[in-house]
DNA sequence: GCAGTCCAAG
């Protein structure tokens, strides 16, 4: 048998391209090694190169560098420089443009850049969007004459298309001496890419009907996902028609953008019988018609195609998996999520961006931010700016706004620049926490940016104002840009917090009139709004309106008509909306405990609460802020006791709210040096409710030296605000230290801390009528926003009053005159509890006010 | 040359 003499030349060769299908590192370095052994290394310029190649695909920037320095200086070729230059393109040495130190370095040397240099460089400046770099490239290729290249002159189009240039493109391709069909295609791919779909089409006429080019492959390829994009269905049923007519239409990648296409434009039908008839099948087309199947919201058909592919045998990629993942994280399925992570490791090939983005975004999604932190910190590719997008999301929307804020500086840190995904993850992080300096910076990145009119965006902003309370600049960037539904209702929520409530309704009447659908938002923030300011006639007409357009059953509507009804007094009707709902939510009953609480029905409020424990549902801290504010409105002490030992038997954590109630409630009982004592002994820094709370118990029962304690600690916490200041000063008057009250009227003065006015609004007998708060308001319904302390007397129950003293004066309604209505956000006169709770509704009103 | 990942109101 005769044996070829072993050329270990070609063998490497022939091993590197089986590394180059295997994409294995192992087996390069091992090639490597084999290279090395039999000494071609330094000496055979194709294997440097070929190696060189290799190398790029796994990042490995600085063993290319190795590798071309150790190659002999003399066999240092064009070729060998190009190939430098390339693997640094592939390797994706972006932050120091090393591609063009070497290419200087080149020229340096002596050695002539060759045809295919350009290209090269050029593409490294397209894909680094480095437009100067690439300029400056374009003079020398003036210069050295090879602007005359047809390949040259493509990569030009490519840099200025990529780049943004597109009236530069324009211009190249005007001047080009000769084009051929790449030219042609590369234009319309600029223009794909970027956006100019009506552009593109025109081109793609110009080409077909006038140059006389005919239309490739690649050129239909291009031109399909652009008639997606537009979502003719027409326009790509005539595409489908040429490409017929050319015979193209049984080639797979053709096949594959029109069941692509197809889906874009909402055709299942079409997409899936292009799908059928395709002879030739591979990956791409059952990915194609997964995620076509599953952008037309066909998720259960979505899944059935993965599984047929699974029967049908063939290997899901990396693309199928993470659209999968994708897919069941929008169908909520967590579980089958995961287990075709599973699948992928299974396969070997979890080590993907795209994969381990959709990981990212899956754990955050399902609630487990550490999980996510897990896949973003041990991801072996290279992380891209989507990956730092979904951890920015990760945090934003897991509660850690800070750590959001904190990794847009991280990412920056490593080179990654912000987009604008990236803003429009971390706004709602500042505007939950109210970082209004952190917010407007953000503000003016996105003007640098240029995405300030981008539609998410700007609806980001609005939020971000919104919610830290400066619904002036909110109502700015709304006014100054395009606005949908959300845009609407994110004001609607915004001012139905505040004062300017009345916008809320003119703005969701506004919607209305300018043809925008309301939702169960635009109902809810509405509702909430009149519920907030016991805008009792408003309110039962938005309920009207709510019933005529179904939107009364929605679970979020209904709490907030239940919470609208409760301020209002309502109990009653609040029972009946109560009872209607099918599927109650823990917040449907907290929102009744709460209003039998502050009516005073505290059998009821307790008998509510106790249902709600054997209703099956998942009872929250809220519930026993509900139960504990009931106890305390109602001067029941043991009760109140027993629910906070009961509460703290079972896993929930006393928050400041439940501190603040317990402080009240033994207060209001008078068991002040029993409320110091808990205050002493807190595991947690007081806030500004428990101070309060004692302050208020003080105020009751005339206690000035404890009252002084309470005061001097809200001074510190909120130096501006006038209703502190007001009731100590109110103490030393009544206690007659008349001195120290006018003391405690200056020091307000000093500070600058203002009294607003107060009023309320009482509903008697259907009327209307706006009466001086503090007069008796027996049986009729009040909004209890503004007063000093909740002043309820029930029918049926011991009733809770204050000091004696206190009580006189109140029924004299002296104090009317003598005491201005302070500002008092403690927690009973901001009732709205719909959808959320309400310790955290006031722990960022809290932080809210924090000075910046 | 085709396909996949991240974003706003509650």
């Amino acid at each position: 048998m005769h044996v070829k003499p072993c050329n270990y030349s070609n063998l490497t060769k022939i091993l590197l391209s089986l590394c180059s299908k295997s994409k294995s590192f192992l087996q390069t370095k091992q090639t490597h090694a084999f290279a090395i052994l039999h000494g071609l290394l330094p000496t055979d310029i194709s294997i440097s190169a070929s190696l060189i190649l290799r190398y790029s695909a796994f990042s490995s920037p600085s063993t290319c560098h190795l590798l071309f320095q150790q190659a002999l200086p003399y066999s240092r070729t064009p070729f060998l420089w190009n190939t430098f230059i390339r693997a640094l393109s592939i390797a994706r040495v972006k932050h120091d443009g090393f591609q063009f130190h070497v290419y200087n370095t080149m020229l340096r040397t002596g050695i002539k850049p060759d045809v295919h240099t350009f290209p090269f460089l050029l593409k490294a400046c397209a894909d680094v969007f480095c437009f100067k770099k690439g300029v400056e490239i374009h003079g020398s290729v003036i210069k050295t004459g090879f602007g005359a290249d047809v390949s040259v002159g493509n990569t030009l189009l490519l840099f200025y298309g990529n780049c943004g240039g597109l009236r530069e493109t324009r211009k190249v391709f005007d001047e080009m001496r000769e084009r051929d069909v790449v030219s042609w295609n590369t234009v319309l791919g600029v223009f794909s890419v970027n956006g100019f779909y009506l552009e593109a089409l025109n081109f793609f006429s110009l080409m077909n009907f006038s140059s006389g080019m005919k239309p490739n492959m690649v050129t239909f390829v291009t031109l399909l996902p652009v008639c997606g994009r537009i979502g003719d269905k027409r326009l790509v049923a005539q595409i489908h028609g040429s490409v017929v007519k050319v015979g193209f239409n049984f080639e797979v990648s053709i096949g594959n953008a029109l069941v692509d296409a197809y889906g874009k434009c909402w055709n299942s039908d079409d997409s899936k019988r292009v799908f059928d008839e395709m002879v030739d099948k591979n990956g791409v087309s059952w990915n194609a018609i997964i995620t076509s199947l599953a952008y037309m919201g066909l998720n259960r058909d979505a899944l059935d195609m993965f599984r047929l592919m699974m029967d049908v045998g063939l290997k899901p990629d990396s693309f199928t998996i993470s659209s999968m993942i994708a897919l069941l994280v929008e169908l909520e399925f967590f579980n089958l999520a995961k287990e075709i992570h599973g699948f992928s490791l299974r396969f070997g090939i979890e080590h993907d961006v795209f994969i381990s983005n959709t990981l990212i975004d899956m754990y955050a999604k399902s609630g487990h931010p550490s999980a996510a932190s897990n896949v973003f910190h041990h991801m072996n590719v290279r992380r891209n700016v989507v990956s730092w997008n979904a951890m920015v999301a990760n945090f934003a929307q897991n509660r850690l706004e800070l750590a959001a804020i904190e990794l847009l500086r991280e990412m920056q840190a490593h080179g990654e620049v912000p987009d604008s995904i990236t803003l429009t993850n971390v706004l709602p992080a500042c505007g939950q926490v109210g970082f209004l300096r952190n917010g407007k910076e953000i503000h003016g990145r996105t003007i640098r940016l240029g995405s300030n009119h981008d539609l998410f965006v700007s609806n980001a902003l609005t939020d971000m104002y919104a919610k830290c309370g400066y619904l002036n600049l909110a109502q700015n960037v709304f006014n100054n840009s395009v606005k949908d539904e959300i845009s609407y209702n994110i004001l609607i929520v915004g001012y139905s917090q505040t004062s300017e409530w009345t916008k809320s309704v003119v703005l969701f009447s506004e919607m209305g009139l300018i043809g925008l659908k309301h939702d169960v938002v635009s109902f809810m923030g509405v509702v909430s709004a009149c519920a907030n300011q016991a805008a009792f006639k408003q309110g039962k007409e938005i309920h009207g309106l709510a019933v005529r357009k179904h939107f009364h059953t929605h679970l979020f509507v209904a709490n907030s008509l239940l919470d609208f009804y409760t301020t209002c007094g309502e109990i009653d009707t609040a029972r009946k909306l109560f009872d209607q709902i099918q599927h109650k939510d823990v917040a449907s009953w907290n929102t009744m405990i709460l209003g039998y609480g502050m009516l005073g029905e505290l059998n009821l409020a307790i008998s509510f609460f106790e249902a709600l424990k054997e209703a099956g549902i998942e009872y929250d801290s809220v519930s026993y802020i509900a139960i504990l504010s009931a106890c305390s409105h109602g001067g029941l002490l043991d009760e109140g006791r027993k629910y906070f030992e009961a509460m703290k038997a079972q896993k929930f954590k006393p928050t400041e709210m439940h501190y603040a109630c317990m402080v009240d409630l033994l207060g209001r009982a008078g068991l002040l040096e029993e409320a110091e004592q808990l205050i002493k002994s807190l595991p947690i820094t007081p806030d500004a409710n428990i101070w309060g709370a004692l302050l208020g118990a003080c105020r009751i029962f005339g206690n000035v030296g404890l009252g002084c304690w309470a005061a001097e600690n809200l001074f510190k916490l909120k130096p501006q605000h006038a209703g502190y200041y007001t009731v100590l000063s109110n103490m030393f008057a009544e206690a007659g230290k008349w001195d120290e009250a006018n003391r405690v009227k200056e020091m307000m003065k000093l500070r600058g801390a203002r009294k607003k006015p107060g009023c309320s609004w009482v509903h008697i007998q259907d009327q209307d009528r706006n009466v001086k708060m503090g007069k008796e308001v027996r049986g009729s319904r009040v909004s209890m926003d503004t007063l000093i302390w909740p002043y309820t007397v029930s029918k049926g129950s011991t009733p809770w009053h204050p000091s004696e003293a206190g009580k006189e004066q109140w029924r004299a309604g002296a104090h009317i005159d003598q005491k201005p209505v302070p500002e008092f956000d403690h927690f009973y006169y901001q009732p709205s509890l719909a959808g959320l709770p309400l310790g955290q509704y006031l722990m960022l009103k809290e932080l809210l006010s924090a000075q910046f």
